[in-house]
Order: structure tokens, then sequence, then C-alpha cells
DNA sequence: ATATTTACTAACCATTTGGTTAAACCTTAT
DNA sequence: ATAAGGTTTAACCAAATGGTTAGTAAATAT
């Protein structure tokens, strides 16, 4: 039994610890809260995971593993780009409805440490951009698609769809919504967001 | 000359707490390096602020009233949307280079607490979209744009405009460019992004 | 001049925090 | 059974941190 005990054990703490971080970031984290909500002691935390930082880095490296594919959708399938805007549209709006504290949590630790995110470059399988730049000019050059600078267009892409987690309470307190009514907004924009970019690089 | 010398140091203080406060968070940020970076005694700190929370609190006003009249550029004139959409683009844009550490503190921190938002509405001048609604709809009744839901265009140009600031590493790691290369990369979305708006809401 | 208020400092304090340790507790192999 | 090795706990520790205090220096009022 001890192969078993041991796995959870550690998992215990490691969803534990990615429910504190996510919420309060490294510095508002405690490592007595995090035991607290795995429900075992403490040093158990420093057994598995020997300090406050490798536990987080732990956390925000399952985290970003979790994101990653979202992001290969969109760069490396050979569908057209409309279809990759509107399956990435898609599927980001729905996983991020499931994961919500997620595109804050890798956004406010990038930008405490700039180190991290050459860390994760260095991984391999971190998202690149040439595959979709090459599409996005060969449609431009079959004229399916309005002249567009391809990583502007990426940019906007991400930011569409990333924005309204990112900014939920000034999204919610813009548009007087509740939570349900946020949701509603959101779900909406699975489709709504993919149609506004179309529109935007579609010739007409 | 007490009068100056206590405007001063306050100025002093809050300046420094700025600096930390954007840079760190509140949970990062330490008042001993505030103190430093001010370079003057912990303790008067809190002869002016009273605790952390209350200097923090006086930070994050002040940021937050920076950025209320930029909203105010796209909701409350009386131009066309179009006119409207170039123009906050623009000025929106230019004030982030100047600023930007702004919006991740604005957007952290109210994660962080969901009452400052509330706090922040009941003050005035919180920004109000009610006006921008009736114009929006105006327009498409005219003819003048295509039919969109004026809450879900207004939150496609707040992301097109705050997300590559707050996504700042990722957009460097994504589109491989170093500090001047984003630079210019953010320049060029001061009409990019307008365009890109545009193309997609006027009828052609 | 002198009393009084305001601005400022060094030293100190209580609490919190990440981390350690030594011993107890299981589980399993011999 | 028991030795061995991994697992878990309670108690403890040193450092850091926000905050206080008592006293000094400087400005202003009387």
């Amino acid at each position: 039994m001890r192969k078993e005990k041991e796995a959870t054990t550690e998992q215990q703490i490691l969803d534990a610890a990615k429910d504190v971080f996510q919420s309060k970031g490294m510095e508002g984290a405690r490592m007595q809260e995090i035991a607290d909500v795995a429900g075992i002691n403490k040093a158990m935390l420093h057994y598995y995971y020997r300090s406050k930082q490798l536990l987080f880095e732990a956390v925000f490296k399952n985290a970003f593993s979790l994101l990653a594919p979202q992001l290969n959708i969109i760069l490396n399938d050979d569908s057209s780009i409309e279809d990759k805007i509107r399956s990435f549209t898609f599927n980001y709006t729905s996983f991020m409805m499931k994961h919500p504290y997620l595109p804050n949590f890798i956004i406010q630790e990038l930008n405490r440490n700039e180190d991290f995110v050459l860390r994760l470059k260095e991984n391999t399988g971190f998202p690149n951009l040439e595959k979709f730049k090459a599409k996005v000019d060969a449609e431009i050059n079959q004229g399916l698609i309005n002249p567009i600078d391809a990583e502007q267009l990426f940019v906007n892409i991400l930011a569409l769809n990333i924005f309204p987690f990112l900014g939920k309470p000034l999204v919610k307190a813009f548009t007087d919504k509740d939570e349900k009514t946020y949701k509603e907004f959101v779900e909406r924009r699975k489709t709504e967001v993919a149609d506004f970019i179309i529109n935007s690089i579609k010739q007409t």
C-alpha cells in the first residue's frame, strides 16, 4: 500500500498548493495554509518538495503544461486560419471557464520573474509561431484574408480570448454583471470573438 | 519651510511606494524596501500612512485615478464610434508605454481583493457604459456599423489595448522580441488595433 | 527666550513564516 | 519476529516583518 499512499499524499499537496498559489500568488501563499488545505502536516511539504520555491515551480510547470496544448490548436494544425481561429476561441474559452485562475496565475508570475519565461523556453514544447506565420502569409497571398502582420493577429487572438479572464473583476464592474451573467457573457464569446476576428480579416 | 518638507517627504514615500508596490505587489512589497527607496526611516511610513494597508490603498487609488480619465475618452465624448476607437487606442497605448506597470498592478490587486472594486464603484467617476451603448446602438440603427453587442465590443476594445501590457512577457516570448522590438511592436498597435476593430465592425 | 507642536530616528517588540529535527509509525522484505 | 526503510508528526528555530515607542531635532507660536 506504500505506493498508493505516497502518490496520494504527494498529489494532495500538489492539489492544495495549486489552489492556494493560484488564488494568492507566490508571496501571498502560506505553507501552513497549503498544509491545512491538504489536511496534512506542514513538514510533509518539505519532505516531498524541499522548499516553497520548488513546490511553487511544480505547480507552475503543471499549470503551464495545461496551457501549451491549447496553443498548439492554433499554431500547429493544418486547417485554415478561419478554422484555427474558430476552434481555438471555442476550446480556449471552454477550457478557461473550467480553470478560471489559470491565466491570471501565469501572467502574474511571469511578470514577477522574467527568468521564468526563459526557463520555459528552454523546455521543449514551448509554442512556436513559425507555422502560423507561414499559413497567414500564404492565405494573404491567395487573397483569402486581408493583409495583416501575423504576429499582430496572433496577439489580437490571444488578447480577445484571455482578457475576459484576466480582467474578470474589471469586466464585471464595467458591465454590472453578477457571477451568472458574467458567465453567460463569456459563454457567448466562444463564437462572438471568432466572428469578430474573422470579420476583420476576411475580404467581403 | 514646514509645509514644503512635509509635502516632499509624504510625496517621496508615495513615489517610492508606487515603485515597490507596482513591481512586487502588496504581499511582495516590504516596508523596509519602500523606506530605503524613499531614503527615509521606516517609521516615517507609519507616521504618514499608519499601516502598510493604508499606504497601499493610497498608491492604488492614485493609480486608478490615472486610468479612469483614459476610459472617459471612449465612454463619454460625443464623437463617432470610429473616432472613439481611434483616439482611445492611440491615447491609451501612448499612456501605457509611459506607465507599463500600471495595468498589471491594477488587475492583479483587483483579482486579489474583490471588495476593492466595490469600493471603487462607490466613488464618483467610476466609468459608466450607458452613453457608449446608446451610441453604438444608434450607429447600428443608422447602418453605420454592423450589429454587435456594445458590451462585447467594449471588452474587445479593452482586451486588444490592455493585453499587450498585461501579457508583455508572454508576447515577448512568443514573438522572440527583445525590449526594443517589443516597443516597436506595441508602437505599431496604436493604429493597427484601431484598424483591426473598425475593419470588423464597419460594413464594406 | 521659551514653550509647544511637528518631523524624524534608532532601538525595540511580538508575530509570522519557511524550514529543521528527532522521534514515532507503518509497511515490507528477510 | 524483526530489521530496514520510507512516511508522518509535534515541537522547535532563526530570520524577517509590520508595527511601536521613547526620545531627539527642528520649526512655530507666545
